[in-house]
DNA sequence: CGATTGACTCGTACGACGTACGATGCAAAA
DNA sequence: TTTTGCATCGTACGTCGTACGAGTCAATCG
């Protein structure tokens, strides 16, 4: 299971770190940057969703030229990178330094994490192909311990890890796919007769129909946390 | 929670049944037909990855100007859909009307969905943005079937089901994202070397070298279903 | 039988897109 | 003053999805 992609960085003299502190405040206003291209790149993903990010637009939006982007960025590809992590920060349970409520810490964190991916609902469905950016691999580093505190056999870490990591980006994919906005709820409902017949269990409890999302995320990882738990 | 889009497929006297059953045989040769371009667009999916399918390449393959294909289909969209749901066909555990091995069945069912997704890896990455297509809603009632017979509350079935969903979907879509075939490994193994500084535990657990994928999958499916199973 | 229809095919064209390739400007260093 | 490097950007190329309308051909109809 290794991540990918991510080599190297060209041209541009390489940040300090390669991968360092990805955000600073958006400046007074002209001078280019990639920490401002970041940023910006994050707002118009967040208003006009993946395809709505074009070289272009966001050379528009900081008003520059296309290919002055390019001096601080390698492609397009890079910019998702960085404005994916840029996202994913996470400021633990302030410092609470090692709390015995482990089964909280770690319910905190995933809440979070999908919540900080929620508002950002473009950022769900790029992580998985990408690489894992740094503050990803802290969330994950933070599971780890956390668990591994808790009693979880080393042997278990490693699946009772991937369980979580699976269960919050399913929901959080699938959450994000199914977006509020469109009067796609006609053509839905007008699916749900013919459902009816072909899948009545379905029907009966509503399925497609509940949407008490936060509700039904913090139940099944209720669920999954009590199959994980060390016996 | 409802699905999304798919809205009145237009010009084309309509099928018979709106979504009919998607696949036959390739036919002898020329004949263009929805069938057809469906089959051929999930071979270059195949082959190509999501940005491989092009609508001109499309028609290459099918021996046929590019803009035939918009009689048969309205768009690249509609493209997805259709061979989304083709590769999506579940025939179950065969006539084992109803085992009494409620847990088996849905191992099965799913083990058996994630494998036709790997086998196209594009499709894992789709369906959460699609409409879900009926074959998808055969296995969720079949699912719910399952688990409502096998004593699972009323109350708590849908959140079990979208459990195992997310399960299930996250797993796919981070192992399809991860994909073998590069050379990134050589990155990857560079970066490992920070990590072992700032990450230790993951590094301990080797998170991110083990690659046992089915393994953990079957195991965290396992406990997930030790959470959700009636007490 | 010729005219009309409708199912189906496809060439051309348009407006997007990512980005390669120099040509520029401009500060600090030499 | 000249040189050097960082930083900006206009132009141009090849690709994409698809709107539009002109073509083909079999079945139908008067």
């Amino acid at each position: 299971m290794t991540a990918k992609r991510s080599g190297a960085r060209s041209k541009r003299p390489q940040r300090i770190s390669q991968w360092s502190q990805p955000a600073q405040e958006p400046r007074s206003e002209p001078p280019l940057s990639r920490e401002r291209i970041v940023a910006t790149a994050a707002e118009l993903l967040d208003a006009h969703g993946v395809d709505g990010l074009t070289m272009r637009r966001l050379a528009d939006r900081l008003g520059s030229g296309v290919m002055s982007l390019y001096w601080h960025v390698d492609n397009k590809e890079d910019v998702f990178d960085l404005a994916l992590d840029a996202v994913l920060e996470y400021r633990g349970s302030p410092q609470t330094v090692q709390s015995q409520d482990w089964r909280g810490e770690v319910v905190h964190m995933l809440e979070d994490w999908r919540a900080s991916m929620l508002r950002h609902p473009w950022s769900a469905s790029l992580l998985p192909r990408r690489a894992l950016g740094p503050n990803i691999l802290s969330r994950l580093e933070l599971l780890s311990k956390t668990l591994s505190r808790a009693g979880v056999a080393d042997a278990d870490l490693n699946v009772a890890i991937w369980s979580l990591w699976n269960y919050v980006m399913g929901a959080t994919i699938t959450r994000a796919g199914f977006d509020l906005s469109d009067d796609d709820r006609a053509a839905a409902q007008k699916r749900l007769e013919h459902l009816s017949e072909r899948y009545p269990t379905i029907e009966r409890c509503r399925l497609l129909l509940d949407d008490d999302w936060d509700g039904a995320f913090r139940k099944g990882l209720g669920f999954l946390l009590d199959g994980l738990s060390p016996k």
